[in-house]
DNA sequence: TGCCTAAACTTGTCATACAACTTCACACAT
DNA sequence: ATGTGTGAAGTTGTATGACAAGTTTAGGCA
């Protein structure tokens, strides 16, 4: 239990140092870091731990190195704290856990979409639904595509970043286009006709009705998620 | 437009590269990666490169280097994308786009805490609910534990997760609790009252009446915020 | 004044060397 | 045969020096 303490790097405490600094406003966006020479001397550490500190801020997301011209900070604050963490996407329980989370999201994006839609969205929507429409059975990219036309359509930019989030973690997982019953014409009518009442009911702006809609689709994928983890 | 294509680094390169091959599983987790010397040789780059590609991935929780041992990898899925990206925590309106967020989360939450609340979970919400009766106003902290107390019922890991990703991010922000109007007795009651309403539904198995309680409290921290927004 | 060029600076990459630590095999003692 | 200790080999962490490639800046020249 004590092994936790691991004898930090010089790299991950000059690591730390400078994301403390940097969230303290020490250096704010935009500014430009110390060169490696200098924060190296001032640091009495070698050009190899400042470099290496500086690919972990990166990697944060923190700053922003430009060959030739220097280091610049990019955004203040951490990125959030890593969710998602134990998401095992060999797991179909893991893939259910993603989709109820899906639902809460999806469904008032759904509501919001039927509120805020305007023509350029509607548009952008029914294009989705065409291209769905049209697409090969299992297509996942053009299913996901509608699914995001809609969270534009809130005009809250957190809905489609969720949904790139949450989809990079379920693409990996192909189980329910690979299973047989899924493929079968029925299954696919349903998927269409769950998909247009969806979008008819956001340009009638029936939020109420939009909402059950999604809610439905999304509880569908979970049920059939559910049967094949019950085959396993 | 076209700036955006900024010539990657070998490092970057190299970096993509592994993060696919243990995304694709030619690397599991628990497995250890070549050593710097063999990576370097293999893809022909120095130990410079190879070493600043590791720390980006382990930035991103992909892999845990070990002095003397090895660099293992410990998750095959790259942490999700950044989201929340450009969220200012000193605007309002960011403010709210997280709270449209936490409604979607936190109505499902509700409902589903609703259908699976079992006697442990129904016993700590009603500890978090008592605790936030006798905290001081405004305590943060303890509206919080309610909130968290819900999501953990729905035995999704998950939604506590990203309730917790998003509160870190809402914590900083104490407009409404620092508005005068937030402090009236009246205020306080209606909030107190809004608690109730959703433990009240969810101890009833009531789905419905807890995804709509949970939905009219959340709604309603939002018209406060906008209420602030139109004052500023 | 305006433009052009070259020097200075900065990051990206390579190479080498050593320190600190882990692992593993082999010799040795029990 | 078994347990133990020792050391060699392998691995990551760090330092140093050098050069390539790109950017910035200052100064010279028209």
């Amino acid at each position: 239990m004590t092994q936790d303490t691991k004898a930090p790097t010089l790299a991950e405490k000059l690591r730390d140092q400078l994301a403390a600094q940097i969230a303290a406003g020490t250096f704010k966006p935009g500014d430009r870091l110390p060169s490696e020479a200098m924060l190296g001397e001032e640091h009495g550490v070698s050009r190899t731990v400042i470099r290496e500190a500086i690919a972990a801020l990166r990697g944060d997301g923190l700053v922003m190195p430009k060959r030739g011209s220097g280091v610049f900070v990019l955004s203040q604050s951490p990125r959030p704290l890593v969710p998602l963490q134990g998401v095992d996407t060999a797991r179909l329980s893991s893939m259910i856990e993603l989709l109820e989370l899906r639902t809460g999201i999806e469904v008032e994006a759904a509501g919001l979409a039927a509120q805020r839609c305007g023509p350029k969205e509607e548009e952008l929507i029914l294009s989705a639904l065409a291209q769905l429409r049209d697409a090969a059975q299992g297509d996942h990219e053009a299913d996901f595509n509608l699914h995001l036309s809609i969270a534009e359509a809130t005009h809250n930019p957190r809905f489609p970043e969720m949904l790139h989030m949450l989809g990079a973690q379920m693409i990996p997982r192909h189980a329910v286009s690979d299973a047989p019953e899924s493929v079968t014409p029925e299954y696919a009518a349903l998927l269409a006709s769950e998909h247009e009442d969806i979008v008819q009911a956001i340009l009638d702006k029936d939020e109420a009705g939009a909402r059950s809609a999604m809610r439905v689709h999304l509880k569908g994928a979970q049920a059939r998620y559910r049967r094949l983890l019950r085959q396993q």
